[in-house]
DNA sequence: TCTGGGGTCCTAGACCGT
DNA sequence: TCTGACGGTCTAGGACCC
């Protein structure tokens, strides 16, 4: 299987035993600040946290160098900032993200059509129609990291496996800038030291929960009554642990994936309780929304809102409209009248609108005006951000600007509907 | 101490029709 | 006409992922 360095990281040497395996995981390590390094190497080895060093930003990714202070993804750059005061924060630079996704990505398909990409730094690769022309899955794991580091400059993890979950937990076990490959021989073997929280799916709550029952590693859920498993994660996720416990996966690598709802939200830089600002900023949301479903070719047959209010306590709030839409003013009135069911005056942090229940739309797309090239912009960026993550903020800076937008990717869907 | 944004999936209760 | 069982849909919320 692999070997230690005395950090957790594992890889495997050359030539390890690949038998029966065929599913590769690819990561970037880092990639944000891995990106920023490249952009501008003066910054190596220095601890970066990329993301905004003002407002309420969280931290989008971190250096190694940051993270061995304790500084991790989803963080308040406040709070990384106590931890590690000598880090370097770094804006991100969506737009530079893609670009270099795209190449990644690229590599990827050079090796096997069959690419699933999970985000923009991440993808399951299924290689097992491959080996003719590349080679066994674990000589193509280790020809795609020299690959993707000779095109883009960047180092990628690779972990091989029979199933995805079990990829995807190597991959992660080889990090940073490494190979690991789990024969199907020794699946039990890698998985079942392992601690709960290493597995996909496992937060901190389902770890709690089970780890209250004495559940600590996957041997532990092996050897754990498939009823008490229910008890504790619910009857699907007593299901899903109890087979991928035991090395069981059957999701194939999907090269495509549907989406299921279409949102945007904002949180701002002071809570605010004026009912009429926040009623336009529904409109202002509701269009984004709209836009983005006319572009795909989609209509939501539920709108739904999500409110969070100065306290961090958050409630939704969502209902089915008598006939699918993709227009804002139809989107943005039914956002305020669920808005207008809520209690009023409360100060409010974070407002969202989600179009669900996505069906195809009965026309398809006829939003070309005099605005045309600016929406096609924004279009490409807000469907580039949403797939990926990002912020508002450097979605905004990225819009007003001009030329860069253009060589984004945009993914229009055909329309049609996923429910037949 | 402070907690982004865009998603998916699951659970549970309410409600409705048969 | 009423009642209960059952399944489907809608709704709200929580957990999780990157």
């Amino acid at each position: 299987m692999g070997r230690g360095d005395g950090s957790g990281r594992i890889v495997s040497p050359e030539g390890a035993d690949d038998t029966g395996t065929g599913i590769l995981h690819v990561d970037m390590d880092a990639f944000y600040a891995a990106v920023a390094v490249l952009d501008d190497p003066s910054l190596a080895g220095k601890p970066l946290i990329i993301g905004s060093p003002e407002g309420r930003s969280v931290v989008s990714s971190a250096s190694y160098e940051a993270r061995r202070f304790g500084v991790r993804s989803a963080m308040p750059v406040s709070q990384a900032l106590r931890l590690c005061p000598w880090a370097i924060v770094v804006a991100p630079r969506f737009e530079r993200y893609l670009e270099l996704s795209a190449r990644v990505m690229a590599v990827f398909e050079e090796f096997t059509p069959l690419v699933e990409p999970l985000s923009i730094d991440e993808a399951f690769l299924d290689v097992r129609g491959a080996r003719r022309l590349w080679g066994s899955p674990g000589q193509i794991g280790a020809a795609l990291r020299r690959r993707v580091l000779e095109r883009t400059g960047l180092t990628c993890s690779v972990g091989v496996a029979a199933t995805k979950h079990v990829a995807k937990m190597a991959s992660t076990r080889a990090k940073p800038d490494g190979l690991l490959i789990v024969p199907e021989a020794q699946t039990q073997a890698f998985l079942e030291p392992q601690s709960v929280r290493a597995m996909w799916g496992v937060g901190p709550k389902t770890a709690e929960a089970l780890e209250g029952r004495g559940i600590r590693t996957i041997g532990d859920i092996v050897r754990t009554p498939r009823e008490v498993l229910d008890r504790v994660v619910g009857r699907a996720g007593g299901e899903r642990l109890w087979h991928l416990a035991r090395g069981i996966d059957q999701r194939r690598v999907d090269t495509e994936r549907i989406e299921k709802s279409v949102g945007h939200e904002e949180t701002f830089s002071d809570d605010v309780a004026d009912p009429e600002f926040l009623g336009a900023e529904l409109l202002r949301l509701s269009d984004r929304v709209a836009r983005r479903l006319r572009r795909s070719g989609w209509e939501a047959a539920t709108v739904a809102i999500k409110v969070r209010y100065a306290d961090f306590s958050t409630l939704t709030r969502s209902r089915t409209l008598t006939e699918p839409t993709d227009v804002g003013q139809r989107i943005g009135d039914t956002a305020r009248e669920l808005f207008g069911s809520l209690e009023e005056g409360r100060p409010v942090r974070l407002l969202g609108v989600r179009g669900e229940n996505l069906r195809g739309a009965a026309h398809g797309m006829s939003l070309w005006d005099d605005d045309e090239e600016r929406r096609r912009l924004e279009g490409a960026l807000d469907d580039a951000t949403s797939r990926f993550g990002g912020n508002a903020v450097m979605r905004a800076s990225l819009v007003g600007r001009t030329g860069g937008p253009r060589s984004l990717p945009s993914h229009p869907k055909p329309p049609h509907d996923p429910r037949p």
